[in-house]
DNA sequence: GTGAAAGCGCTAACAT
DNA sequence: ATGTTAGCGCTTTCAC
């Protein structure tokens, strides 16, 4: 037999089900249908009309419309998060540890990235803002932020996760305890007999940069120990290697390097052993992080590891707290990091080492 | 001055601004303003007018309600994402790639994640379905993967990267060349005078597990080379661990091993250094995906490197294309990957290594 | 326990 | 070039 009108194909014309279908089919009104599939009022309506509308629901597919939902009651459940960039790999766990809660607790993620840039924030946090969700979660903050300011002005619940602003107290924080991690990287590198270190330094715009180098300063001062200050302009690899070019150009001397984190950590590394120093035989260094894999490195890089994601799961935390109860005292969560001794550190060699030509 | 009503603070009304509320201020009607703030409807609207709801809407700070927007117009401008682990490090990048080539046309990416499993894949699309996004791309399909099963019922925009199922005719897909990679891997060992070759073979319901195995096998037996299979059951760290178990058991030997992809070669060569094999001296060991970092390793890891944020950004594009004409053909990019020539591969021992006790 | 009707904020026919 | 009106799909008073 010849199929007739070939080419007559009717395309499956996919109209989604909604709540008023269910309820002609039912003969139910639409009002009935929306309380017996929503949990929290299914307890309004008998049993045996919900078991009807939730059996006809399942057999017609439907899928509730949580933007029309979201209009209605405005509250989306879903929830923003702002990350400076997922190359980054500690911004991974963090986005797992929120995502991993929240969805729990049956709300999104959305999250957006801002390439490190603060205008780039506020414009995500905006498009978050249009799309009506219910809370932010800002992984990026600078000591001065304006989207956080924003956040704050549009009365938008916010969390501030791993990094902070200068002052943070109008705002929940969950934050590692920068201040302990590198007192547990000096004490290691005291005695393991180091008397004179260099500390990296990130960008003193962002919280991480000024702690760590004020612990820095604070411990060796504490320990009588002598160092030297590096900054450097991003906690990139690309920074780590400038950071060698300045040791190299202002002809410092010592026997360990503190590394802002593990990306500047990494391009100091391979920095050093192009100019043939050998890690960590002259040279001991510590990062800071915990990064996946440095313990694969050669040296296997001994850093300060911080638990991210259970930093992303007090964030998330925080934040469904605050959308319940916006008025509540606004929290400081401070996480404890711990040393992940490995090979990057090792004994002080007798003499400094000199670096480059 | 004592400051009066202390503790009277009154909580902003922060009620926020609508399109309405323009309107009256201006003394125009909704659609005159909701037509001079959308630059696809201004030019019906005269200059003047557009220029003062323009500064009245910045003025009141007006931000747009997308939801409501997606609501009447049925498209919403955002697109999910399904991935199956972000802590994977291939899927970072992949995901940049959607979401450089997206935001640039101002769509919002919603990123899911399945955690590697095809029943939470299908909950993330119904999440994703019930927020209406305009498409979805997935990351993580397996060989047979109800959630495609259930896109393509659902007549959702869908776009297929970095995995596809068996038959991918009915979908777009972005794959890398796999079969190129493992040839390349192959080619490099043979010139290296390798003659017996393992395969770290990648969980066969995953195309990349069956089209590497296939390449394997194929190129060895073209070039006369000897080699043996040993199939691990995730694309993991661990299953590189017990591929090594494996080898030790089945007392295979050979002169290096084609990993399934980075995180296998990983748990591999750290399994193989604690059974006090030297790498590259005793075995010769190469990667796929050219993880980030992997150049830092002990030794530099040799990998086949897949352009993962290229990939993102064409699936991308696909799906924007398909959505803007679902009824046009399927296609299907296959990037080219590369091999990065590194340490942990070399020339081919005397005697193939006797691994474990 | 269930239904009718209104409305969330927006856009798009259909006027004029 | 601008206004009027209806309606996207849902929830929620308010009725009964």
């Amino acid at each position: 037999m010849i199929e007739p009108h070939q080419d007559k194909r009717v395309p499956i014309l996919n109209k989604r089900v909604r709540i008023k279908d269910i309820a002609e089919q039912l003969g139910l009104s639409s009002s009935t249908v929306s309380r017996a599939l929503n949990p929290a009022t299914m307890s309004m309506i008998s049993t045996k009309v919900v078991a009807e509308v939730k059996q006809t629901a399942r057999k017609l597919g439907y899928i509730i419309d949580v933007t029309a939902a979201g209009l209605r009651r405005q509250k989306t459940f879903t929830i923003g998060m702002v990350v400076p960039d997922i190359l980054n790999p500690v911004f991974p766990p963090i986005i797992a540890g929120v995502q991993n809660y929240l969805s729990d607790r049956d709300y999104v993620t959305l999250v957006a990235y801002s390439n490190n840039d603060q205008h780039t924030a506020t414009t995500e946090i905006r498009n978050l803002v249009a799309r009506k969700v219910d809370g932010v979660i800002l992984a990026g903050a600078f000591l001065q932020d304006a989207s956080v300011s924003f956040c704050i002005q549009q009365n938008m619940p916010l969390v501030l996760v791993n990094r902070s602003i200068a002052n943070g107290n109008l705002v929940h924080q969950v934050l590692d305890d920068d201040s302990h991690g590198i007192r547990l990287a000096i004490e290691h590198l005291s005695e393991l007999g180091h008397r004179k270190l260099v500390h990296f330094a990130g960008p003193q715009n962002i919280l991480h940069g000024v702690q760590r180098l004020q612990a820095f300063t604070q411990c060796c001062n504490a320990l009588g120990l002598d160092y030297e200050i590096v900054e450097v302009d991003a906690f990139s690899v690309d920074a780590g290697r400038k950071g060698v070019q300045q040791i190299v150009q202002r002809k410092l001397r010592c026997s360990a390097i503190i590394a802002g984190n593990d990306l500047i950590a990494v391009g100091a590394i391979r920095a050093l052993q192009e100019l043939g120093v050998s890690l960590p035989g002259d040279l001991s260094i510590v990062g800071f992080n915990g990064m996946p894999f440095s313990e694969m490195f050669n040296p296997p890089l001994t850093t300060v590891a911080i638990p991210h994601k259970n930093l992303g799961e007090q964030a998330a935390r925080l934040l469904l707290e605050e959308i319940g109860n916006p008025n509540g005292p606004k929290q400081k969560v401070l996480l404890t990091p711990a040393l992940l001794v490995r090979g990057s550190a090792t004994h002080a060699p007798r003499k400094l080492c000199k670096i480059g030509a």
